[in-house]
DNA sequence: GCCTATGATACCAGAAAGGTATCGTAGCAG
DNA sequence: CTGCTACGATACCTTTCTGGTATCATAGGC
């Protein structure tokens, strides 16, 4: 089994390009580290390094490797020093996961806004998709998620902060794209449509493929995506048209948008957590929502989003009623 | 030291708050369990868990530990995944190593491009500043490199694929921000300048503020931030404004841009790979380069760019002289 | 073709992991 | 409040695995 003993080594011996100065540089002896090389090779079943050359050179899959290796091994340091860094100060941790598009709405703010008013935090930012943020809540993993889709699990409460109008992406220089008026969702029918993300079911690209079919707009070809990133790179290659949260427009300006119209042309973002969680932060959190939904962001413009009232009155306690 | 067990042994026992159910799961007994957890913990000087509580719980630092132990052994089976199928395929992989702002370029289409043309080869995409190239090359970590600093390493040829004008980010309701037209740099004097990459030095924040100290444009104060999200997003909330290269705009879009006017207001996108690596790909990355040059992109819009001419003539050898 | 630097192999010693038996205690039933 | 039970800690032994020493095999420069 794969350990982080066998990482270091071999960083060590891919670094030097000589296993004896690498078992120096790791203060062993220089047979056990070749042993170790090689178990790491019949653990992988394939090899790392090309010894009859020298100096030694790494295979193909030794560079890879290598790269790789150097990474999770930052990684772990990192842990290691954040880890130390929570206990030793007894600092509280807030995780927060959330759906890649809320970093286009509120979510670099508020953070902002959390590091402010609660300095003594670390605040941890966790991209997840929706469903995946209900196991994690449960699990402990976070505290709070900002997602796209309605859950019912008894153990999680979710609130509606707004419902964002959707926004199709179409290739630039194509008939659709002559006008910027918005439209209806039924004349998408017959269009190749782009979703996101590809896994895990359900995600927001089922919510896109059910809006589809209510209004009976079939699509000619449906072609699934891992990001949304891929997905607008697409739109742009002129493989076909993409329906995104208007927050998401930023992203790329080299495609044409324009505003879905029709019953449900809207995606939620819910603020998600524990029911009987009681920790301050989580109060606080809504406060500055609050806060920053009163300044009234670009990123809430009245034409591209609806706010149901009990987000903006006074009272939190009507927060936890929307489901 | 840390090992790759006493994570799997500390997440079963995190998930399932329950040693002896933990230990089950992994197969061994509940005292050896107990042991590795204890190691665990004295190896980081931190208490994970709170025994005294029946079901156990996780401490602050225990939860943070859980998150990211998940996250690092998710990596360590793709890391092990990726080099089999390379090693085994005998697939080619393509390092590529580029710095934050290409994603905004011409990057995309290039990877994709690449991924038609050959679709054998295994792509590999490493975020790293153009300082870190140049080691990461050497070190055959990277096969090639995009960044924005000009470098003299004998053994890595640097190739200039196009100058690109710089702009300035300004907060809306400035005075700065009445205007669209492109400014001059030192009317930047006595403006609070953000600054980035913060590290490692020397970066694309040096090539700005040599920009500005060239100019006589003294800033008033100069912050320096991690990455340009942050710089941006501190525009945003008016901590002053910071100097992108002009295709960067893309990223917000609730602060101002006005093109830099002056000697130097440029950054170059720079091609980077080892001297005499004669892979194929190298060569093919290059055609692949003129080929969507010449398709004139939306970013390559002239009113921001400089192409030098033997980018754009149809003779490859001509790159190897730009340095 | 020889010499040297360097990696592999063989084999032994010590450290560390895992197992079994047993003890201590949190949490609950009554 | 008391005793029971579930469950984690401790003690101690066995097995496994890592690291060390001695030695052999070979790539590459002269």
């Amino acid at each position: 089994m794969m350990d982080l003993r066998q990482l270091r080594y071999f960083v060590a011996v891919a670094r030097e390009r000589n296993f004896t100065r690498a078992a120096h540089m790791l203060h062993i002896a220089q047979p056990p580290l070749s042993r170790q090389i090689q178990l790491l090779e019949e653990d992988l079943g394939v090899p790392l390094i090309i010894r009859k050359s020298r100096p030694i050179r790494l295979t193909e899959a030794g560079r890879l490797f290598y790269e790789q290796a150097l990474q999770v091994l930052g990684r772990v340091e990192q842990m290691q020093a954040a880890t130390r860094r929570v206990g030793l100060n007894q600092n509280s941790v807030v995780s927060i996961g959330f759906v890649a598009s809320t970093l286009y709405g509120g979510l670099p703010s508020l953070v902002r806004k959390l590091r402010q008013h609660a300095p003594e935090v670390d605040i941890q930012l966790l991209e997840m998709v929706s469903v995946q943020q209900i196991p994690a809540l449960k699990e402990g993993r976070i505290d709070i998620g900002f997602g796209r889709l309605r859950h019912s699990d008894p153990n999680v409460v979710g609130m509606v902060l707004r419902e964002e109008r959707l926004v199709v992406a179409i290739p630039k220089d194509t008939a659709l794209a002559e006008d910027a008026s918005p439209l209806a969702v039924a004349a998408l029918a017959g269009q190749k449509v782009i979703v996101y993300p590809k896994e895990p079911r359900p995600g927001y690209a089922d919510h896109v493929l059910n809006l589809l079919q209510s209004h009976d707009a079939r699509p000619a070809e449906v072609q699934e995506v891992r990001e949304i990133q891929t997905a607008l790179g697409l739109v742009a290659a002129e493989a076909g048209v993409c329906i995104i949260p208007s927050s998401a427009r930023q992203m790329r300006s080299d495609v044409h948008y324009r505003l879905l119209e029709g019953e449900g042309a809207t995606s939620p973002v819910i603020l998600s957590h524990r029911v009987g969680d009681n920790s301050r932060y989580i109060e606080l959190v809504k406060r500055l929502i609050e806060e920053m939904y009163a300044e009234n962001p670009p990123w809430l413009d009245p034409a591209y989003n609806f706010v149901p009232n009990h987000a903006s009155d006074g009272s939190p306690a009507a927060h936890l009623e929307t489901f």
